[in-house]
DNA sequence: TATTAATGATTAATATATTAATTACTTTAC
DNA sequence: GTAAAGTAATTAATATATTAATCATTAATA
């Protein structure tokens, strides 16, 4: 196997390559991609957040979630609320139907998560996480050993 | 912070933004996109390649590539030359161009490469693999415990 | 061998990613 | 108080992802 699929990018692409089709199966049948639930799902303990702090929170880039706000919106899964305080902001807020799609989507998304758990302990959990975020840490902010 | 946070997807999309705008930075200044210099990397130890398993190799889809090998095909970087064998299927082939853009950029690649790996301890790096790859791995040939 | 089924690459339609530029609005600095 | 600098959302242009359909070719079968 050439060292090519080894590599950092390679690992992470194939993991979310392997998991995600089962998520996405399940957001295909209530009609939403995977961009569309994560604007929910960041949704889902607030009740409204500005365009930019969903796309800090979900990592999906602002120009991109333009479209995603508009297709939400024309589902009646949210709406859009320019700020009185700074026009420039833009609040989101989810509609009664999106705040129903989400109760009755997060159980599933969950049970989907629970099944992932189940294949490693709690400790290889932790040590992922621990790995991981030492690779994506920005270097300036490193320590070093 | 939400749970959605420290989601698997969340996760791993945090670290493959954490990491791959240095790889990006470079293949920009040669001006590539991420998924033509995979397409580049994966013809690296191979004199030829279908479609279809550049598309395994890559992870990137088959549609897709379609337009990935045309623009590769266009800045001369590949050529494509339809099988005797079996004229569906088409070889993928680096032209000199393209092997020399490949041979000076594959250094400063791993060299990226290396400077994540020393992030972390080769054990850890092990460990990462055997983790990742029991997520991803598909439920029907999962060992159980 | 004529028909049917399967396969590899491609096209089509829609959604998203990436980078740069724009627009509307706010804040700073002079 | 006004011009300049900064900010949030958006638009624009190009590249890629996703799913389904198509097209040409080959393999399988009666």
């Amino acid at each position: 196997m050439p060292k090519f699929l080894e590599s950092l990018p390679m690992l992470l692409s194939r993991t979310l390559d392997g998991i995600m089709p089962r998520y996405r199966s399940l957001f295909q049948t209530h009609g939403l991609t995977d961009q569309q639930w994560r604007v929910l799902r960041a949704l889902w303990e607030q009740k409204h957040l500005t365009s930019a702090e969903i796309s800090q929170m979900t990592l999906l880039p602002a120009p991109s979630l333009v479209g995603i706000l508009d297709r939400l919106e024309k589902k009646g899964l949210i709406g859009r609320l320019r700020s009185v305080k700074d026009r420039r902001h833009v609040h989101i807020i989810p509609t009664q139907a999106g705040r129903d799609l989400q109760a009755h989507m997060l159980p599933k998304v969950e049970q989907i998560h629970d099944s992932y758990m189940q294949r490693i302990t709690p400790e290889e959990w932790d040590e992922l996480n621990r790995i991981l975020n030492k690779m994506a840490e920005p270097a300036e902010q490193r320590s070093f050993a």
